[in-house]
DNA sequence: TTCACATATAAGCATGTATTGATATATGCA
DNA sequence: TGCATATATCAATACATGCTTATATGTGAA
């Protein structure tokens, strides 16, 4: 990716900083490029849930919650806090929150 | 998806367009959510570029840059001025961008 | 009109991903 | 220990997606 190294500051240290931020980003867009996921992460703004509630709330498997749930761990969307039997999960960072609220800003923009 | 009423301010209407904004909230995120997507998408963050220039920087074929320009084009992410035999491609509002760089400020937070 | 160039679209293959159903782990309680 | 609950993982199927090759559209120039 040579010739993306104008947008790198000149160094090759950064081209390759930037070709893993590149990776990465896209994963992170990915994980939150699901239906299921992303109503995930917005029922978890509000606040913290336990996958029993996930389920519930989107009406979903627990199998297919967890697998997703693990997708999101991975990246460092969601954290678990494990109580007992009953894992507790909710927004990794702030900055997921705000990544949503971006995000629906452009889609209702986008609508209206 | 009546139990996900309680976030949506109680009425029908606005639960309905919850949906809505989910699943297009979703497509946004994952036409971000592609490694070429995402670097086209921080190109053009730093100014207009053309069907081949984005060739040439990404090292990619050209039905493939159009193929990926056709779905950022789809979800208002991206936008084009023709002209002549030229198309320039350009982020289509400010939004994009802030969303992009909350996911690099996420992304470098989780690397270091 | 004819040619060349810039971009867009289509078909096909290869890979990836979401969901389901079954099973595994792990904790709490009797 | 034995059983029930909460969550995680596995295997298989079905569907979606990216890239390539080939072709089409559309514009400008000769």
């Amino acid at each position: 990716m040579a010739s993306l190294n104008q947008y790198s500051a000149g160094k090759r240290s950064e081209a390759l900083k930037s070709k893993r931020v590149f990776l990465l980003l896209a994963e992170t867009f990915q994980a939150l490029g699901d239906s299921s996921r992303v109503q995930i992460v917005w029922a978890l703004s509000k606040g913290e849930l336990c996958v029993n509630e996930i389920c519930d709330l989107l009406e979903m498997s627990q199998p297919a919650v967890s697998h997703h749930l693990r997708t999101l761990r991975n990246l460092k969307l969601v954290r678990v806090r494990r109580e007992g039997r009953v894992s507790h999960y909710s927004l990794d960072d702030s900055h997921i929150d705000s990544l949503l609220r971006e995000g629906i800003t452009h889609v209702e923009d986008m609508i209206s």
